[in-house]
DNA sequence: CGGACATTTGGCTATATTGCCAATTGTAGA
DNA sequence: TCTACAATTGGCAATATAGCCAAATGTCCG
């Protein structure tokens, strides 16, 4: 059936997002966008990885549409695209909470 | 300093909810069940996969926290624990949204 | 008990992800 | 132009994930 496939695709691209989102890296820089645009520097200094690293998770980021960047001078700021995806670390608390009991 | 090891324990768990709903099947149960719980081989007939592989991605969202079982006779129940995860949905909409633009 | 049914588990191969190093690109300033 | 700096890209080895089949488990019913 043409509606199954359409369905599926559907929720293959939301899994592509949440696919992108589901490293503790690429968690803890969407955390730190939210509270405004970075550097790759200041980002690679917060994960603490080398920097091709970092790189390839904001990659990873970007292709997602979670993330956009812009060159000014030497660097790449990068900030969120859509800030409700900070949204999802209330309910992840609760799953996290609720599990533990 | 402990202080980051610790902050970074807490993104590593967070990751581990996250990546449990990184699979387009997995979305997709997870859709299902927050319409009401369901057997197995309703999620079976849902996603058109193998018994097996359907039961594998149960056993990580249950890992994960985010779904429960009951068996009720001959069959297995799973339902949702914590109904906010449905509200990724219109985020993630938003995402793709966005990224098309 | 024995068989049918629903589900899980083990085992395997194919594929994807991660993270480092080294090399490359892009930019600014002397 | 040459150099330094910021970031990306390519390549590779280690590890993780996915999905199928076959075998095992648990439950009901005759």
């Amino acid at each position: 059936m043409v509606q199954e496939i359409v369905l599926a695709d559907r929720f293959e691209e939301r899994a592509k997002v949440v696919k992108a989102m589901a490293h503790p890296s690429r968690l803890m820089m969407i955390d730190e966008l939210s509270r405004g645009e970075r550097c790759v520097c200041d980002l690679r200094e917060l994960v603490g990885a080398d920097m091709s690293t970092v790189s390839k998770h904001l990659s990873v980021l970007k292709k997602a549409g979670i993330v956009e960047d812009e060159r000014r001078g030497k660097q790449i700021y990068y900030r969120l695209r859509v800030p409700c995806v900070i949204n999802f670390f209330h309910c992840i608390e609760s799953v996290i909470e609720a599990k533990g009991k």
